[in-house]
DNA sequence: TCTTGTTTGTAGACTTGAGAAACAAACTAG
DNA sequence: CTAGTTTGTTTCTCAAGTCTACAAACAAGA
């Protein structure tokens, strides 16, 4: 057997302290007593004392006077996440660039929207980018709250690398091999992280949304094209080298149509949010304009469409089932009135491609968060790094 | 590209105790070196000192002279799995039963197969299990060697709720609904741990096999239908239920062909050993026959069908690498000479319908461990759970 | 052979996170 | 106003792991 020694092993501490632990359940909570932290996590009261005050003195927290009625008892302290501390979270898109400020307790403080009328190239969008950024910072240090803001997240509608911030390709902006997190890095003094759309998305509706409270949840974000993000056990699904989740190009067809990677019959070449359009007389409409026009307007041209997509949808989403047998499914975008379009037909098919057993207990969701869930889940890739070490973050380094 | 460093099994889960770390890793490399394990988990060589001596004295490891040459410095003790501790891993198939004795080290110590001339039922297949466990442990205990028996792994070609120990389906042995664990548990006094065959073959590969140090591993498994296993960063993907990496009855073809559970144009249903054994003018041939037959006697009918079968095969793999992004796949069972059949055009296909960034650095590998694989991957189920808690198995309870 | 430098094992003091117990505080229900 | 319940607080203790100093075992060179 070669014993060879394998070094360089990401020296943290063995297990996820206490603190960290405790600091997740405030913020995913938002607000909590010290009871309910006691009966979570299991700790002691002693422990949790003196963690929860480690945490109001790192800036994390603050203690609110028992709010709890007709209980036997004395009353137990709330713990409220601190709406001071904030992540900003980035999201480029073809016709816009929109900027928000959100606050570790979920709520939005500042937001901020530039509209292109045409495309525009990366070293474009990193200007504008740190721009908007830098008057979001100057307007929130100008203001009476003492805000403290950790880190940037940004939302690209393509595909990345989470562990290099490099965007791989994101067709619709035209950006290919675009190291966005660097050239970020190199112009705003706070950490940057780079995330999927979609895996953000399904990040918010796990914390906040349709699938809050769900482990094993499987969400499919349809705009032009498909992207998909999955956690499994809690965990997001992330890959060798981070390129996981790409459900959309998964082949169900023997069809020759291709998608925007060139690969025939795929989902993302059967459903087609362009085609929806078509189909009813439409041409760039928002996604309010096309579910009304879909549900209220149906023809006869445009039932069969939808069905025909109905029906690939529901073979990709028995073969997710059966890969991934997960707990919650989520629709989003254009998927979630497709859905709605025809539910039942949707679950007859599913039901004829998916093995039963994994069908149990699953449950379809469309979602439920709106304009926010982007943002959201961009500054939740900033405050799961804060959760994780906490004193690194923290106001007093001690 | 340089390999990170390869944590073997689950090196650090939240609130695992470094008891627990240690004996995995010398559990995971038969055999190691205290500095090695000090490098490895990043604990002091006090602490580490004083895991040994403890996982000694509890009877799971023992401490061998120092056998490196040729470095400076004092040479490092070594640490080895005891060969006395065993799990006895049960494999029922359709003509045979076969249990082994596996020790914690990874070598098998004894081994029985019990053969069948006609399928039998499911009370049969209980007593003849008990009757040869028992066999086993009293031709063990009778031994020179004092070994201690520490649970049982259940080997299913089916599907299996490993929660609650029942099996779902087995299509080829006619078990459906079968409570097997339960039943087992009561007429034999150890821990009893069913799990799928795909799911151990995988585990197995990954612990000593094609898929060694590998973290994200998909494998798929043919037999008559075809399974998968699924391990991504470390942990394998269980899904809500249990259910998940059903991979066989992916769909990826329009076509009518149903596989085992009815479904239409799956994999399975397209990559059949029944087909090739047919085309070949064989029946009921072992796997080695199969192989040799196919390879070295190609007639165009033969090589059409593979081809055919290799597109399928190539179609899915593009899928699940979509999908999982994975670092290695592996085909095992006639996957494994199916894909030595052709392996550019197989490599073709993938590319084909693969996003080029999911298949950097990804390879494909046919399985390594032989015979003994499954029985491997079954003793891992037991060995997991000793490995959790080690203090509970030990001989010293301490 | 002896010395030097390197790496590992060992023993004891120290640090830290968390639980246990005892008591005080704040509530409900009579 | 009392009894019972639940929570906060304080102090003590334990256990896991680190740190330091020193001894032991090796290679390489003088």
């Amino acid at each position: 057997m070669p014993s060879k020694t394998t070094p360089m092993f990401e020296a943290r501490a063995p297990g996820q302290s206490s603190l960290s632990t405790v600091l997740g359940l405030i913020h995913g909570h938002r607000a909590i007593t010290r009871s309910e932290i006691c009966s979570i996590t299991g700790l002691s009261r002693s422990t949790v004392a003196k963690l929860v005050t480690a945490l109001v003195d790192l800036g994390f927290a603050f203690e609110t006077g028992s709010e709890q009625i007709d209980r036997v008892g004395r009353p137990s302290m709330g713990v409220e996440a601190s709406k001071e501390v904030l992540a900003i979270s980035v999201h480029p898109e073809v016709d816009y660039l929109e900027v928000k400020a959100v606050a570790f307790d979920g709520s939005i403080v500042r937001s901020e929207k530039l509209l292109y009328n045409e495309p525009i190239d990366t070293h474009q969008a990193v200007g504008d980018m740190v721009r908007v950024i830098e008057n979001l910072v100057a307007e929130l240090q100008a203001s009476d709250t003492s805000y403290r803001i950790l880190g940037i997240g940004v939302i690209v509608p393509g595909q990345i690398n989470s562990s290099t911030g490099i965007v791989r390709q994101a067709p619709h902006l035209q950006w290919y091999e675009f190291p966005i997190r660097d050239l970020l890095t190199q112009r705003v003094p706070m950490p940057v992280f780079v995330a999927n759309d979609a895996s953000l998305g399904c990040k918010a509706e796990m914390a906040y949304g349709a699938a809050k409270g769900a482990t094993d949840v499987v969400y499919m974000h349809g705009t032009s094209g498909i992207g998909g993000g999955v956690f499994m056990n809690g965990t997001e699904l992330k890959g060798f080298r981070g390129y996981a989740a790409e459900l959309g190009h998964m082949r169900i067809s023997s069809g020759n149509d291709i998608d925007y990677s060139g690969i025939p019959g795929t989902l993302e070449a059967l459903v087609r949010r362009d085609d929806l359009e078509v189909v009813l007389g439409l041409k760039n409409v928002s996604d309010e304009e096309l579910e009304e026009a879909l549900l209220n307007n149906r023809t006869p041209a445009s039932t069969a469409l939808a069905r025909k997509q109905l029906e690939a949808l529901g073979i990709a989403t028995a073969n997710l089932a059966n890969i991934f047998n997960p707990e919650v499914f989520v629709l989003a975008g254009f998927l979630r009135f497709l859905y709605r379009f025809d539910q039942n037909y949707f679950h007859r098919v599913v039901k004829k491609h998916a093995i039963p057993a994994v069908l149990e207990g699953m449950q379809v969701f469309v979602n439920e968060l709106g304009a926010n869930s982007l943002a959201i889940g961009a500054s939740e890739l900033v405050f799961q790094e804060v959760i994780a070490d906490p004193t690194k973050y923290g106001t007093r380094a001690n």
